[in-house]
DNA sequence: CACCATGTTCCTTG
DNA sequence: CCAAGGAACATGGT
């Protein structure tokens, strides 16, 4: 479930277990996800190589890794696409169908594993690069939110989208955020007022706090499946709890009842992606 | 079989 | 040049 987060849970998560530990090897079995990084630059980059920090940049993972022999760190990137994990197996445990890339620590391996294969482990550090501010940053300022959306006549939930207006917002808290702050979907971005413009701010805010705040309440080893070895798994939380359900209040909820008004929460499809939204909450400027 | 899915990028169209 | 919409990526669940 990887938005910001789910990444922020984990990277808080795997700092501690990874900070000091070397990489002894490295391998790579989905060439794909380390695109456009070579294989052998990968290898030759982690290889003896020391994790140092582990940090979160919207959606991306930011591994810093240093090495005893040359004095410049190298930046491992990564990005959990739409089904992407990372956790630590014990040494001998038989990786599970469709890990992507493993990194040998010793008596553990870092595995990352991605059904989808839509996420990324590499050198290539553009794609952070290109983000807008941290959401809980000091630059997500009410000024440049507000100049940024009445630049944009696109509708404001897929606005919100746009990783280079604030980073770390995905589907399910857009629609979260918005309702929260008591803003149609389809409101066209430029016609928001200031007073809406705040509120979505600090909707957005709160929403991704919240979630943080919950997600790091709970044990990551859901494996379940005795091969994790209660490591390190970052997985359906929310569904084997059943927490998932109480915090969300309209996202993937069509035709059941608004917390608030008990009206049937709608359903609609913004640039081939789910919205959900309450049609009496949430009212266009 | 059909459709849907937490994300990003590329292509086309206007 | 920019905005907007859609397909593609790959696999699994319902």
């Amino acid at each position: 479930m990887p938005e910001l987060p789910e990444v922020e849970v984990l990277v808080r998560h795997l700092g501690p277990l990874l900070r000091g530990r070397t990489i002894r090897g490295v391998e790579v079995r989905r060439a794909k996800v380390i695109a456009p990084t070579p294989k052998r630059e990968l290898v030759k980059a982690l290889r003896g190589a020391k994790f140092a920090e582990v940090s979160r940049r919207g959606k991306y993972l930011l591994f810093m890794l240093r090495r005893t022999s040359s004095r410049k760190p190298v930046l491992l990137v990564g990005h959990l696409g739409m089904t992407g994990r990372f956790y630590l197996l014990a040494k001998d445990a038989p990786p599970p169908k469709h890990v992507a890339v493993v990194l040998d620590l010793g008596r553990h391996q870092l595995v990352y594993e991605d059904t989808r294969y839509f996420g990324r482990l590499t050198l290539d550090t553009r794609g952070p690069e290109k983000l807008g501010p941290e959401p809980l940053g000091p630059e997500f300022t009410v000024e440049y939110f507000a100049a940024e959306l009445k630049r944009s006549s696109q509708a404001v939930k897929v606005k919100l989208l746009d990783q280079t207006l604030v980073a770390g917002v995905g589907n399910i808290y857009a629609s979260e955020a918005l309702f929260r702050a008591g803003i149609s979907p389809q409101a066209k971005a430029r016609d928001l007022g200031r007073e809406q413009v705040k509120r979505l701010r600090l909707a957005i805010r709160e929403v991704l706090a919240r979630a943080i705040r919950l997600g790091s309440t709970l044990p990551l080893d859901f494996g379940g499946d005795g091969n994790r070895d209660g490591l390190f798994y970052y997985g359906q939380a929310e569904d084997a709890s059943g927490f998932y359900g109480e915090r969300l209040l309209v996202y993937d909820r069509r035709g059941e009842p608004c917390r608030r008004c008990k009206t049937a929460i709608e359903h609609c499809v913004q640039a081939a992606r789910s919205t959900y939204f309450c049609p009496r909450c949430q009212r266009e400027p």
